[in-house]
DNA sequence: CATTATTGGATT
DNA sequence: TAATCCAAT
């Protein structure tokens, strides 16, 4: 539930930073031929064309939606080029997006306090700059005013037909202009400050909010949502709103990307009114449906009639006075200082006829989960020096068999052991709990065997994610939590020496940090799953099973970056591999999503990948080619 | 079971 | 701490 901050007459200068149509902006970084030219990303272009999850402003004005098909996207636009995301490992691999991403934010985090929000959002407290420039240079006698400055949109100012910059101008520079507009207008210069530096670091464009609070920046993102791409659609959102004139400005300019917006705090009351109570953020759901029915309210406006205690005494005291807040524009809602994510994920869906069938099918897909989601905090570790403490597997599934077949598939959770291959190995554990759980009293049989069930959904991820302060040579410190008896502080430091062997090189245009961790002299192998953190989960039978503390033992493996990994996995890969042809014959749904069927010339594509030479893959090419139905 | 893949946050 | 749910993009 939301919890309201107490918080009055908020005179702090908060940014949202959002990237145009971000994906594909990165792929026409990569491929400066598409600039320009109508372009979408698209993900899986075996079903349908693919769904769509960018799509650019040249493609937009051809009525190409977010999450069309491929398919549909060339119906109506048929020189679309379609890129695709990346796909490793038989998934989907947003690796260049986040990274672009990560470009981006080290740009934005340079003037006040960054909250990375999503993969192509930042927040940004810019209070303190904000209040430092105008106490260096106030506004009345500030001559040379950034161009993109003046481009800023005001909401609420009328704009009389003549310059619209020098009326932009005016307002920024407006000496009767209370402290928390001027405020608000060195908020705007930074801000354009910044975007113009995230061009030219970055080549990116982007668009700015700038208000008081969070809050005010979701009408902006209503707005643009709604006003970007037709002038119809512009038409009736700004009688809707009884905005006409502010608004058919602000759609003028929206036609293209890269505009900032400042919200006065004058102009918030009047938009409220009129704004659609669904659209507030946190109100999308089940809350804002039922205020909707509990109090017939429509818009933001509507709530204000209600006193505070009204709605305290309907949706608790927390959630009663934030709403109270959020309907008359306020929000003490911080930015969160954070650059970096707090978990990692690699994930996929199996949906319809895909749906994994056999344990094998499944252990092969956590297979190519694990190694994206190692390949990650392995990445996360040397760049960040972070590391993560847990492990959750999720799935969903259907079984047809019972007519209870809507149950849900519980996720499985536990500490987590660094290392491609223990990774691996506590996902199937976790994974077989679940299932185990799920099937109830169904015994799972011998391995091949489906009774009726499968996988639609595997999700595997880390969190729980700590830093380990620099400077420290070992880590073993800030993973134990106060219980551990018999893997010794002495003996996890043994296996991990972080500063101590660090080198760095590079390779192409990245920059790659090689730890060399210290191996133990004896290996840590299969005899020391004994003592596991799982066993004492009861998430594996064992008649041997250990007294183990609940700390999360981390055994790190040696990591080295390429080529090693094949010989590796690949022995790996025998060894967990329970089934050959005959369980896989079974199941087409073992790859059935590989990345090597497109229709040719369809797509552009993504820089044809490497082989990834890995056994399991080829394997899986060969059996998905010959398992692979039309619709499938 | 065809808006996918990820995130983050809150509750219990 | 684990599991579950919800919301957002």
């Amino acid at each position: 539930m939301p919890v309201a901050r107490p918080e009055s007459s908020d005179s702090r200068v908060i940014a949202h930073v959002d990237m145009d149509c971000f994906y594909v902006q990165v792929e026409q970084r990569k491929q400066p031929n598409l600039r320009g030219q109508p372009t979408a990303v698209v993900q899986y272009n075996n079903w349908k064309g693919g769904g769509l999850i960018a799509v650019g402003y040249e493609a937009r004005k051809f009525g190409v939606k977010r999450s069309m098909r491929g398919d549909e996207a060339k119906e109506v636009c048929p020189q679309i080029h379609l890129v695709q995301v990346p796909v490793n490992r038989g998934k989907a691999d947003l690796t260049v997006y986040r990274n672009a991403g990560s470009e981006v934010v080290s740009v934005l985090s340079k003037k006040g306090r960054c909250e990375r929000a999503s993969i192509d959002e930042v927040y940004l407290d810019l209070t303190e700059a904000a209040e430092r420039m105008l106490a260096e240079t106030p506004l009345e006698r500030l001559e040379a005013i950034n161009e993109e400055a003046l481009k800023s949109h005001i909401l609420g100012l009328e704009m009389d037909g003549v310059d619209v910059k020098e009326n932009v101008r005016n307002w920024l520079v407006r000496p009767d202009a209370d402290r928390r507009d001027k405020l608000l207008a060195c908020g705007a210069l930074l801000v354009a400050e910044l975007r113009l530096q995230v061009l030219e670091e970055t080549q990116f464009t982007c668009s700015a909010g700038i208000a008081h609070n969070k809050v005010e920046y979701t009408i902006l993102y209503f707005i643009s949502l709604h006003l970007c791409p037709t002038e119809n659609k512009c038409l009736s959102i700004s009688l809707f709103l009884g905005f006409k004139q502010i608004l058919a400005k602000l759609a003028s300019g929206m036609n293209k990307p890269s505009q900032q917006t400042v919200v006065p705090s004058s102009s918030v009351t009047k938009l409220l009114q009129n704004f659609p109570i669904k659209k507030m953020k946190q109100l999308g759901g089940k809350l804002g449906t039922s205020i909707q029915t509990d109090l017939a309210v429509e818009t933001v406006g509507d709530l204000l009639q209600f006193p505070e205690s009204k709605l305290q005494e309907l949706y608790g005291v927390n959630t009663g006075t934030w709403l109270w807040n959020i309907a008359r524009g306020i929000s003490g809602d911080e930015v969160e200082e954070r650059l970096l994510p707090k978990s990692h994920g690699a994930g996929k869906t199996f949906p319809g006829c895909s749906a994994l069938r056999s344990i094998p099918a499944v252990e092969n897909w956590l297979k190519e989960l694990s190694e994206e989601l190692s390949e990650r905090l392995q990445s996360d570790l040397v760049k960040n020096k972070r590391i993560a403490q847990s492990l959750t597997v999720h799935a969903s599934a259907y079984k047809s068999s019972d007519n209870d077949s809507h149950k849900k598939f519980p996720s499985k959770s536990g500490p987590l052991r660094y290392g491609t291959a223990k990774i691996l190995e506590d996902a199937i554990l976790l994974f077989q709990a679940g299932l185990r759980e799920y099937l109830g009293s169904h015994n799972l049989k011998t391995s091949g065997a489906h009774d009726g069930w499968g996988i639609t959904g595997l999700s595997v991820s880390a969190s729980k994610i700590v830093a380990i302060p620099s400077g420290t040579r070992s880590i073993s410190n800030y993973f134990q939590t106060q219980d551990n008896n018999d893997v010794s502080a002495k003996e996890t430091n043994e296996r991990f020496d972080l500063a101590g062997a660090a080198t760095s090189f590079h390779s192409e245009s990245e920059i790659y940090t090689e730890v060399h961790f210290t191996e133990p002299d004896e290996s840590p192998k299969k005899e020391k799953e004994g003592s596991h953190a799982l066993r004492k989960c009861g998430l594996v039978d064992s008649g041997t099973q250990t007294q183990q503390a609940s700390q999360a033992s981390i055994f790190y493996e040696t990591e080295p970056t390429l080529a090693r990994s094949m010989s590796q996995q690949d022995g790996f890969a025998q060894e967990t591999k329970p089934s050959s042809s005959g369980a896989r014959a079974c199941s087409n749904a073992d790859y059935n999503e590989s990345e090597h069927s497109f229709h040719s010339g369809e797509f552009e594509h993504n820089i044809p990948k490497e082989p990834k030479t890995s056994t399991s893959k080829q394997k899986g090419r060969i059996l998905s080619n010959e398992a692979l139905t039309p619709e499938c």
